[in-house]
DNA sequence: AGGGGTGTACCTACCGATCGTTAGGTGAGA
DNA sequence: TCTCACCTAACGATCGGTAGGTACACCCCT
């Protein structure tokens, strides 16, 4: 077990806070209680609330930036690698449910903000990814009326939506036999298909 | 200009403040500002806090409602009946976009709670559209692999995904030509695009 | 080795503002 | 005369934030 910094233990507090009740809905108290210390001892550590806001979102942004080296080499070209840009997506969101809250909930509370931070953190990748797809047009790979950038964008608001939809999971299901994982499986596969379906030419017979 | 109720002016400044703050980013003295009357007035309306957001929601789902006729009547088979469906769906949060912010915010603060509405509303042509699905995939004018209640599921995520990213339009278009109109004109026939292709067998040549 | 300064990480006590909510009116129209 | 639709005044609680203090580790100087 890794001793972590209060100020690293209060921005994970935060995090799952903030994707639970909202900004607005979490109180510097509510914060300072989860860490174990006094609410101005809280504000030693931040200048004020929205600067935990902003740290919040900060790490959130690095955390993704982490992953982008493996996500841009394999965006390269192919159809394997289409998966593996899809299943890292998938992963990131996946493996911690509250990343895809905080971003949802910072597009509803600040959109103008938002849109140079989104526009700042994909511009490389989707760039990269835009350009494989007219390559693969360009082969006959990609079928000819995808439209890049709007084909990434819904496929990226997928891949959100399924980690965010999360506690919706079972929805149709009236059967109690089928388990939120099971259902969450279904969903992911059904993403993949459609996705793959949509941007590549059928094999030819 | 019709007269409308003070307690109808209450909700709709009430869904306007939710959308664009959140519920507990919203004060009954921003409410009561809003429509001119003093916060105790407004507290005669209603209950309490709690029971403006329930009503926002009910107004909200009652305006679904309203649009379900004619999207089960379209619902029953065919591919342009398909097209028609998902246009009803694009205009319902395309033309107030605070549907969509309200319906995403109300999924984030209260998931449990929403699970249970969102199954109630969108039971009965959920369950329509997937046996037109089943009854397509039997003719061979749908996709054998493509998974019913995932699929609609995905492309009811998108509709408001396209509605909620509004804001966020022409995020990768780099010259100021595109406008915001336009970026969203593309957008929704992208997504039509992608979820004709993920449903329909390819047309026999 | 021992004392003094310095910075860190917390604390108690408190600030004015605002929160949702209640009590108790007032005036107009049926 | 009664109800409806508003009002003023005020409630306790909580909000984000500040002032100022304390305990303790660490470094430098003699």
């Amino acid at each position: 077990m890794i001793e972590q910094s209060m100020k690293e233990k209060i921005l994970v507090a935060a995090t799952a806070a903030f994707a639970q009740r909202g900004f607005e809905g979490t109180s510097l108290q509510q914060l300072a209680d989860a860490v174990g210390i006094k609410k101005p001892s809280l504000l030693y550590h931040f200048r004020n609330k929205e600067e935990v806001r902003s740290e919040v979102l900060a790490r959130l942004l690095s955390q993704w930036n982490a992953r982008l080296p493996e996500i841009l080499i394999a965006a390269t070209t192919g159809k394997a690698r289409f998966e593996a840009i899809l299943n890292a997506g998938l992963d990131f969101f996946g493996e911690d449910r509250t990343r895809a809250q905080v971003l949802v909930r910072e597009l509803l509370d600040r959109p103008e903000e938002m849109r140079v931070v989104i526009a700042e953190y994909s511009k490389v990748w989707v760039t990269a990814l835009s350009a494989a797809i007219d390559e693969g047009k360009a082969h006959g790979r990609i079928r000819q009326d995808v439209e890049p950038k709007a084909f990434i964008t819904h496929t990226a608001s997928l891949v959100v939506a399924v980690a965010f939809l999360e506690p919706m999971s079972g929805l149709f299901e009236p059967d109690e036999s089928t388990t939120t994982s099971d259902a969450e499986a279904i969903w992911r596969d059904e993403l993949r298909r459609i996705a793959r379906v949509s941007l590549f030419n059928a094999r030819p017979q």
